[in-house]
DNA sequence: ACCGGTTTAGTTTTT
DNA sequence: CTAAACCGGT
């Protein structure tokens, strides 16, 4: 391809810019010959999305004219077309939401009868006080950023302890366990009663895993089922895939990846393999019946072996509910009082369990913000929180619209972005916080110099006396932070690192964790054929064989070229298994195995082995060995793990600064935060434009990345970043709707 | 038939 | 960087 011309981005520039059609060879409106690549549909529909407007041609916006924020209209950007269903859909959310704000706020009697250790009405502002204080019937909390949701949870169950209310009848349902923990203690330190931390405080998943065990007898399930990750259900499926011999070679059957996603998707949302496949996957429709055979071997499996998957823990759950009376009266009693946070990313089965332990009582608070909804590819729909006062018609709807976060500006910039949704409750953000400095966005020539500048910004920072972990890097995906991250190690300074690899998905903590589950489960085979690999002259069929042999009782594999080493991996499972020795102990009989077996595979073994010395320090603090595995399936240390145990991090240096997806910076708060890379395309995704849902989500991301910030924005993109073969180089499409007053241009 | 090294294509987000 | 596809050697 030509060598490629691109200006600082001054608004003078003349010549034309290379647009996605060039680099495909051809004019816009001829569909490429390559219209049966399969991979290439996301972009494809990406190109021809922007083709979409502008009749006969490409819109002015890709010739001459730039891509620069300062020229570009939001109008240049194709709308998205709305199909039938998808009209009716709104119209009906949005007279449901009408319905409501037509209720008049704030008029609910408060009444706070005898004193408190605690001054509610003095800690609290009007509407939360409301939340709080209903502690009966339903309540549905429309929390905005930095609202001070946080504080609503922990007051509440504060309030109810106050009020003679078990803490142990008490449900609180979140979106992480350390965000559970951090309310629950907060809850014993201002009241100062450790009787705070009888409330149960946890996942949906967590909660699953303690109530299926507790009750396992009465459901007639095991109780000391395994849980698997994503990889491993994969791995499982892929398993299964072969033994059923589908050949995956013959027209490009989908991967083990895709696969899953297909069968978590369908349960997820409660619907079949080939409504997700018709729907989403089109493509796919001829693998439908191999698919829904790989699913009926995967259900199968799992049960032989007594493994549950994510899905699992939500979906068994519910049809206990459902179907179990004396387990539904039991639940029901247990917990009386149910609260659920973060709402608008509950699935269907989650929405199903809530209403299923709220029961006849209906004791049930949900806390929420449908603006920030952003897990839909998980299943997660935002109906559930505005179609909440339907189930609960007398349900008490309090908006909690004072943010006590962000200041002004930042707060005028993200409703603006709010503004411009197709759906949601009105709500817009007001604070006390006042700002003479606006919210600034930048362009750059490439992304070396979009780094350098976030660096040289994050250093300014620093002199100023804001320290590094005041300062969070978001992105949508994490490569987008990786120039920034080489200039960070180049200027040596300190980061954590949020998403991207997780430290239970790093290959050798897995093969660590195959181990042990093997010690704990013998016929694990998914376990077994990832660590089978390891031996010289064994592959996959080979494992396969052994696998029988050893599940049937009889190793007999005297003869083979392997033997040898089978057998030594035998004996050091054997002496594992040893029930009088610590699960650090039993680690480090594996770890003399296994290291070898790394250092002639990784010529970084000497770092990842530090990992398996940070897996004894976890492991420590077990005693049941299932309960450490169940933990860390469950609960991933991932977070938040670097400064402490990432030995490329000094440990001398001050607080280091994050980098995060978005996604997993819901919830928190910077003083500054930097979002580098806002290219259309990236955000939103081209992966995300096949809708208006996968749109709008797309926009609730942004506006979950912009209003994490307390007092300084700062938005950069490279004026372009070639990526799937496309060439991006117009500002993100959300940024060209925002009115030009509420942000600086540079 | 099977293993294992080499090439090549495909990479969002996560309880 | 990882997983699948390819292919040459036992």
């Amino acid at each position: 391809m030509a060598d490629i011309d691109i200006s600082a981005g001054d608004s003078g520039e003349k010549e034309k810019r290379i647009t996605a059609f060039e680099k495909k060879g051809s004019d816009p409106p001829v569909q490429g010959s390559a219209g049966d690549d399969e991979s290439e549909d996301s972009f494809m529909d990406f190109v021809e999305g922007l083709a979409l407007k502008g009749s006969g041609g490409a819109p002015d916006i890709y010739h001459g004219q730039g891509t620069d924020l300062s020229v570009i209209k939001a109008s240049a950007y194709p709308e998205a077309e709305l199909s039938g269903a998808e009209i009716k859909k709104l119209d009906e959310l949005k007279s449901i939401i009408q319905s409501i704000e037509n209720k008049p706020a704030g008029t609910y009697e408060i009444k706070i009868g005898k004193t408190y250790k605690i001054n509610y009405a003095g800690e609290l502002n009007r509407a939360q006080l409301e939340a709080v204080t209903q502690i009966n019937g339903p309540v549905l909390v429309i929390a905005g950023a930095g609202s001070g949701k946080t504080r609503v949870i922990v007051y509440r169950v504060a309030f109810m302890m106050e009020n003679g209310i078990n803490p142990g009848e008490v449900l609180l349902l979140t979106f992480t366990r350390k965000a559970a923990g951090e309310m629950l203690g907060r809850v014993q330190q201002i009241l100062a009663d450790s009787s705070a931390q009888k409330v149960f405080g946890g996942t949906f998943h967590a909660f699953s895993n303690y109530v299926l065990r507790k009750y396992s007898s009465l459901l007639n399930i095991p109780n000391n089922f395994t849980i698997i990750d994503e990889e491993d259900s994969a791995d499982t499926i892929d398993l299964i895939r072969s033994g059923l011999k589908i050949e995956k070679r013959e027209k490009a059957f989908p991967r083990k990846n895709r696969i899953q996603e297909i069968i978590s998707s369908a349960r997820n949302r409660n619907l079949t393999i080939r409504e997700v496949i018709e729907n989403e996957f089109s493509g796919l429709r001829e693998f439908i019946g191999n698919i829904e055979l790989i699913n009926q071997g995967y259900e199968k499996y799992k049960k032989l072996s007594r493994i549950f998957d994510y899905d699992d823990l939500m979906d068994i759950l519910r049809n206990s509910l459902r179907d179990n009376k004396l387990f539904r009266k039991k639940l029901q009693n247990e917990y009386r009082h149910i609260m659920v946070d973060e709402y608008q990313d509950t699935n269907v089965i989650q929405k199903e369990i809530v209403e299923y332990l709220a029961g006849e009582a209906r004791n049930v608070l949900v806390v929420g913000d449908d603006s920030q909804s952003i897990y839909s590819f998980r299943g997660a729909n935002y109906e559930n929180i505005l179609r909440f006062p339907q189930k609960y018609p007398e349900c008490r709807v309090i908006k909690i619209e004072e943010n006590y976060r962000s200041n002004q500006k930042i707060l005028d910039f993200t409703n603006d972005i709010i503004l411009n949704a197709r759906i949601g409750y009105k709500k817009r953000l007001y604070s006390k916080i006042t700002c003479d400095t606006l919210p600034v966005v930048r362009k750059f020539y490439d992304q070396e110099t979009e780094a350098e500048f976030v660096v040289d910004r994050i250093l300014e920072y620093r002199e100023k006396g804001i320290s590094l972990n005041q300062i969070a890097v978001l992105v949508r995906a994490f490569w987008h932070a990786r120039y920034i991250e080489a200039e960070l190690n180049k200027r040596s300074i300190p980061y954590v690192a949020v998403g991207g690899l997780k430290f239970n998905e790093r290959k050798h903590v897995k093969d660590m964790i195959s181990y042990l589950r093997i010690v704990l489960n013998p016929y694990d085979a998914v376990a077994w054929h990832r660590i089978l690999k390891y031996i010289q002259g064994v592959g996959f069929i080979t494992a396969g064989k052994i696998i029988e042999k050893i599940v049937s009782g009889k190793d007999t594999f005297e003869k083979a070229r392997f033997a040898d080493e089978l057998r030594r991996l035998l004996g050091t499972l054997e002496k594992a298994r040893d029930n009088n020795i610590t699960i650090p102990q039993k680690i480090e009989i594996i770890r003399n195995y296994y290291a070898p077996v790394l250092q002639a595979r990784e010529y970084d073994y000497q770092v990842r082995l530090l990992d398996i010395n940070v897996l004894i320090d976890l492991a420590s603090r077990y005693e049941s060995l299932e309960k450490f595995l169940t933990d860390f399936a469950l609960d991933p240390p991932s977070r938040n793990f670097g400064t402490k145990t990432i030995p490329l991090i000094d440990e001398t240096e001050d607080k280091p600064l994050t980098i995060s997806t978005i996604h997993s910076a819901k919830g928190l708060e910077w003083y500054g935060v930097i979002i580098p890379h806002a290219l259309d395309g990236l955000i939103p995704s081209v992966r995300s434009l096949k809708n208006i849902e996968e749109i709008e989500e797309e926009r609730r991301l942004f506006y979950v990345a912009c209003s994490r910030a307390r007092q300084d924005l700062l938005i950069t993109m490279p004026s372009y970043v070639t990526v799937y073969n496309a060439f991006l180089s117009y500002p993100s499409r959300f940024l060209a709707e925002i009115s030009r007053d509420k942000f600086y241009y540079e």
